[in-house]
DNA sequence: ATAGAGTATGAGCGACAGCTCGTCTTCCAC
DNA sequence: GTGGAAGACGAGCTGTCGCTCATACTCTAT
């Protein structure tokens, strides 16, 4: 595997100009991914059109890829500010209705500026971000997990963290695809939530007798 | 979006000695995308490894899009043949047995040349072979909608191809991230089966009164 | 044997990428 | 007010990439 470039910000802008000149080339950057895709994004034409000199940004990063990654983070961070809320809203919530909850959650979090997450969902890969993507899965696995402690005798499984697994992948794919490839369902979005539901508390609990 | 490059090859290969150019190549390419990733593969050194010289690569590929194609496409058609055979080996049984072997026949074609599949799962969007991935997956939707409509009987859902959807997806998605990023779960692959099937059977069945 | 289609070659062109560095401007502590 | 740190600038270097084209070799059908 190619060795990966430095993503680490160079130093950290102190005034509030530079601030500013930080803020613009993400979002700079965060357009032109979405406009052009990757590989059209030179760091020429992002200090372009940020209106700051190439000096500039490399005043504060050392890389393409350390923009793009910035811009994965601001987006992350956004995505897990939600789920996160979501998961303690639902902490003492009987599992249907929080399954439920999360999934309409996955939903909203997916169409957080959908058009750039696909972008960077397509772009973590060459960044050498994944493994800080796996780390916010990871959180989301840990957090989902301790709901499923809490509720564990009403579960049908006894290994949590396999329960966990399988919940998180098949939400996240769910609504991944479906927000991302399929706009169509969304015009019916119940449905969809729903059927997940279903799939999600079905499996979780066990069968009526 | 930027505009995609061609992928089409540029002429066939008649003679039997043009036609080994041709799959060193590919296999040149592949080779390279698994070793260094697809920025380091430019075109000189596939030819370089493929012990081919850089004109003879453009006599039958018009741009490095058109190999990495190449190359999707010959890993693409594996995967469909072991998939195809799968749901017609299925086409009888019920639906339980069915879904465990189609589990267990998605891990395995994850398993066909996994570095390689991770490395092309990653970089397919930047070839715009994504339709073309779309179209097999629709194959492969449609398969699977084909069983479950002579099934219908014995399903809960009335809707089949929101079903053939949530199946799909989710079964695509357990063993891909299986397979690729947690491999330490194949060491008891039976589990990994068991719940999938589990997941999926619970969902496509009635709940037993 | 030979013509001509098919195949192979690789030096090198044009383009543009990422990035540096010497210079100039602005800000702030004193 | 002033000196030095922080910030901004952008011409242009270095490197590599995708790709062409003029040339030469090889196969096959006659």
């Amino acid at each position: 595997m190619a060795r990966r470039p430095l993503t680490k910000p160079r130093k950290q802008a102190s005034q509030a100009r530079s601030r500013a000149t930080v803020d613009a080339l993400v979002e700079a950057t965060a357009r032109i991914l979405v406009h052009d895709g990757f590989d059209k994004a030179s760091t020429n034409r992002i200090a372009d059109m940020a209106g700051v000199s190439i000096g500039s940004l490399y005043q504060y990063f050392p890389s393409k890829e350390a923009l793009v990654a910035a811009v994965i983070d601001r987006h992350n961070r956004q995505i897990m500010r939600r789920v996160r809320t979501a998961l303690t809203e639902i902490a003492s919530q009987p599992i249907e209705r929080a399954v439920r909850r999360l999934v309409a959650v996955a939903i909203e979090a997916h169409r957080i500026d959908s058009r750039l997450h696909r972008v960077l969902t397509e772009q973590i890969p060459r960044v050498g971000q994944l493994e800080n993507v796996e780390a916010l899965n990871r959180e989301g696995y840990a957090l989902f997990r301790g709901y499923l402690e809490s509720r564990r005798d009403e579960l049908r499984i006894r290994n949590l963290d396999l329960a966990a697994f399988v919940c998180a992948t098949s939400i996240e794919a769910l609504t991944h695809t479906a927000v991302l490839y399929h706009t169509e369902m969304l015009r019916d979005a119940e449905t969809l939530i729903e059927e997940t539901t279903r799939l999600i508390s079905g499996y979780l609990q066990p069968s009526p007798v």
